[in-house]
DNA sequence: ACTGATATTGACAGCGCTACCAACCGATTG
DNA sequence: CAATCGGTTGGTAGCGCTGTCAATATCAGT
């Protein structure tokens, strides 16, 4: 004998096929496809399973099947607010089903996500949600050669490897510098961190809005690799102070670096939006309720990762959608910090 | 036969043993107990396995083996940064290991925690990381049953499941509240949200500094069950305000709260802290540049995530730590949102 | 009653890896 | 020189489940 006998009390899809009085591979069917059992031996072994407790050897299946029940998750930060916002969608979405996640963490590093990726696919995952289309040339191989629904999530772009759902960052930013254009602002700065593919099609959009009207000016450009938070706005806007003392309104990459341009703007007695108008991205929570009301472009992040779930399970169960990209759009909310007094 | 033969293409573990001449289970040792092989072994089955790119079959190794290297998270919120913080923790101390993670989102139910629990263990985890100490009692035989190292986070009590890093909220919160009193606030009043067990806690705390100062007071509380905001923050202050008007300073249970308070409080003009003196909890990054910079209580909630994995680890590398409760402790930072001035 | 078609069920043989034990090896010891 | 020993290696037999295909039951139609 190799090992030790198996233990009597130890329950397996044998003892519940034993005790409903069928087969092991009927079992091992009413979990899969219930629906190719007879009625009376479903019920059988559903209350034979019921009343052993058992639960079935994910191992095992794997082993057998040759695939699991597992979707990846990339993404490349777990502290944004963006990104939980997204991961609570995907989870809500698959909850409830058959299918869990591995989440990984890419760190904003697509080599790192190259690595991540070839993990994942060693594991023969059921799906794959990897953000963003700014992969390596290899992980865009890989991803192409495998066989699971993917989908590219935060933005959209030509040429999805699977499908993909998102916004487009270009359009949004541009329509966030549009509104600034409206409300008569004519010195309009940037402030960018982080500057990850999304950020930068966001300076994209707001250089061609600017190129456009004819006011575009290298000058009134500030940005940094440095992660974003609160603190650094301020430091950004500070900054962009010290090199254009005259501009009269700010786009911020996002709602943390416009909350710190604002409570910049406070400590310099700079009255928001009569002596400096604010945008921030992404509506955030909290930018209804400062004072001023932070002006922001909202974008559907929960929707976003509930729809890439979704995209993902309807697939697996061969009904892919019609349409392989989804743009959720976004909508400029004019609050009180970008809008001219009458 | 029963199935179409293997692809020969496949890399299993035997192809690496046969190119480097080794039996398979000898291979099987390289990845697992590889300070077991001779020198020479170890560097022919090394090279095998690269020139090969064998990447091993994790579900025919959890099979085989009855166990897996996942590492079980449950956590209660997947937005609320607090726990954005931890994970990323967990997942750094884990990141290189051969562990992985499977987190889940017990949304605050310990209910759907107990379900979860069992969903993780019928998948036999290496370990597991729970959030808080209020376990349901069936959730807490089955983690006494289990045999795998188990990590209790977020605050500690008495007594561990096995081991546990946290810290205080009861303690914290009152220390909180001294260094109000210390600063000559006699009406403080108190906002929670949410009203978790470590929110509970802190109430606990405030009420038991605030009756040792005999000045508890029941009107100067306010909680709900809601999920906490910004937006929250300022409807809850008002709500304090408007029962009692006389209150000096408050008290947040979180950061959020304080920022919606102390915007709440510009809204109606009142300044801070001169009129009222505001402390948060947390110390989130923003606190320090908000205008006024806001007191808080600073937490270690990034060491605490990376310390619990650490801990799993190291357990299971046969290291037990020498304490199984670890106190991280806080510390107050008091900011101008809550000192007098002179 | 018989045929053919369809719905159910079961037997077999692994999936790729590792636990257990036995065998082997060279070196050390009495 | 035989006995012993620790370090290293290999053989055997599964882990619990499912893919494939064949077998059987069921049923409508003639």
């Amino acid at each position: 004998m190799a090992r030790k006998p198996t233990k009597p009390e130890k329950i397996r899809l044998t003892e519940v096929a034993k005790l409903a009085g069928v087969s092991p591979i009927t079992a091992s069917r009413f979990f899969r496809t219930p629906e190719a059992l007879s009625a009376g031996k479903r019920v059988r072994v559903e209350s034979a399973a019921r009343e052993l407790g058992y639960v079935p050897n994910l191992a095992a299946r794997a082993l057998a099947s040759q695939r699991t029940e597992v979707i990846g998750v990339l993404i490349p930060s777990l502290t944004n607010n963006v990104f939980s916002d997204v991961l609570r969608g995907i989870y809500d979405a698959l909850d409830g089903s058959r299918y869990s996640i591995q989440l990984a963490n890419t760190r904003y590093s697509i080599l790192l996500e190259e690595r991540l990726l070839r993990l994942f696919l060693a594991q023969k995952p059921a799906g794959l949600i990897v953000t963003g289309i700014n992969q390596t040339a290899d992980s865009r191989k890989i991803m192409e050669a495998v066989d699971c629904p993917i989908v590219q999530i935060m933005e959209i772009g030509p040429s999805p490897v699977d499908m993909m759902i998102g916004f487009s960052h270009f359009d949004a930013s541009k329509a966030a510098i549009s509104h600034l254009l409206e409300q008569g602002y004519r010195r309009i700065g940037f402030l960018g961190a982080r500057m990850d593919p999304r950020v930068q099609r966001r300076l994209d959009g707001y250089q061609a809005a600017m190129t456009e009207a004819g006011l575009f000016d290298q000058r009134l450009i500030v940005t940094t690799a440095v992660p974003t938070s609160v603190t650094l706005g301020g430091t950004l806007f500070a900054d962009l102070l010290s090199k254009a003392p005259e501009i009269e309104a700010v786009f911020c990459v996002n709602d943390d670096l416009a909350l710190g341009a604002m409570f910049e703007c406070k400590r310099r007695h700079m009255p928001v939006p009569d002596q400096m108008a604010i945008i921030g991205f992404n509506d955030l929570e909290f930018v209804s309720s400062s004072v001023p009301p932070l002006s922001s472009v909202r974008t559907n992040r929960y929707e976003m990762g509930r729809n890439a779930g979704t995209m993902v399970i309807e697939a697996l169960e061969g009904r892919r959608p019609a349409q392989p990209v989804v743009d959720l759009g976004f909508s400029v909310i004019a609050r009180q910090s970008s809008v001219r007094k009458p």
